[in-house]
DNA sequence: CACAGATTGTTGCGTGCGCAACTATAGATG
DNA sequence: CATCTATAGTTGCGCACGCAACAATCTGTG
């Protein structure tokens, strides 16, 4: 029991719950339910081009890589998506023909995917209207200050989140 | 010819796309990217109670609604889900005894979601270590003044998408 | 070279969700 | 009071996704 007391000593008075404080909170919860209802807002901006986020954002990451294309498991990696997801949202891309399936030379297990003229055009013809409609629905409304401090928050976020992902 | 050349000059040069600056895109990808794997990696804490994600924020609605009860809609409203997607989901937590089925006395068209003394005492068990996961994997990283600025700038997103939603 | 283990992509299956259609009930309007 | 419209909840259907199992291929070690 004399071990037990000890050790509250040190780690603190049962190391009860550290409970948010009030701006804690409100950068908790705000942000919790508003990325959600602010995603599926720009989205809807999207649907005239016959696109949901997913595509864009797979259609961005292909105009970003050199050649206009990337492996699929790396392409599922900056997608979030895994091996499986990345198959069947490529069904969707490659009938509309914005992205084509190519092969690997150096690789045999592995396929590419492969921007096409067609995609490239079209993520041009989308991008104006989506990145008013980011300004309009996000940007617009925050100081400088604030599109800073989000900067920063989410970019130590992700390195942290990789860094215990590395550890396992 | 002139006539564009004058509409031009009016509303600026061709209108053309407001792309975002480096501190603008910072701040919508590092949000964009990160936010899905914060979630997940915080769902991926709560597990070991047989919760998910929504289900700790159904239950967490519950609690803070008097008498631990809310009508299935005004329910569905606070977790973005629709009316057919809260149908299923209150399935898994009564199920799980953790919300009871309760009817409404002033509308028999409603439903009554009503928290378990079970429900309730599961999340009493679950919320110090989901509030310690939220404080590792977010807030501990965040100074004080990037707390402050998360929470006021998705509060005036939040605001706004609300008032555009108002307006249809 | 042979073969064990890792990597890449696909498929079957289960899950969670939204939409549209439906039923039941409430409220409004003649 | 009859009826018409709005609201609450459920169900069928389709879609996007992850996981596990699988086939094909690559890599490293003897």
């Amino acid at each position: 029991m004399r071990n037990y007391l000890q050790l509250a000593r040190i780690i603190g008075p049962m190391a009860g719950p550290r409970w948010l404080n009030e701006t804690e909170m409100l950068a908790w919860r705000s942000f919790i339910t508003t990325s959600g209802d602010l995603i599926r807002t720009i989205e809807k901006d999207l649907e005239r081009f016959g696109l949901d986020f997913g595509d864009y954002q797979l259609l961005v990451m292909l105009s970003e890589a050199p050649g206009h294309r990337l492996r699929m498991c790396d392409l599922a990696d900056t997608l979030r998506l895994s091996r499986s997801g990345l198959t069947r949202r490529m069904q969707g891309v490659v009938k509309a023909k914005l992205v084509a399936r190519t092969q690997n030379k150096e690789d045999a297990r592995s396929a590419n995917a492969q921007l096409t003229p067609k995609g490239m055009a079209l993520l041009k013809r989308a991008a104006p209207h989506h990145v008013e409609s980011v300004r309009l629905q996000m940007i617009d409304l925050l100081t400088e200050s604030e599109a800073r401090a989000i900067g920063s928050a989410f970019t130590k976020i992700a390195k942290h989140l990789d860094a215990q992902d590395r550890a396992q």
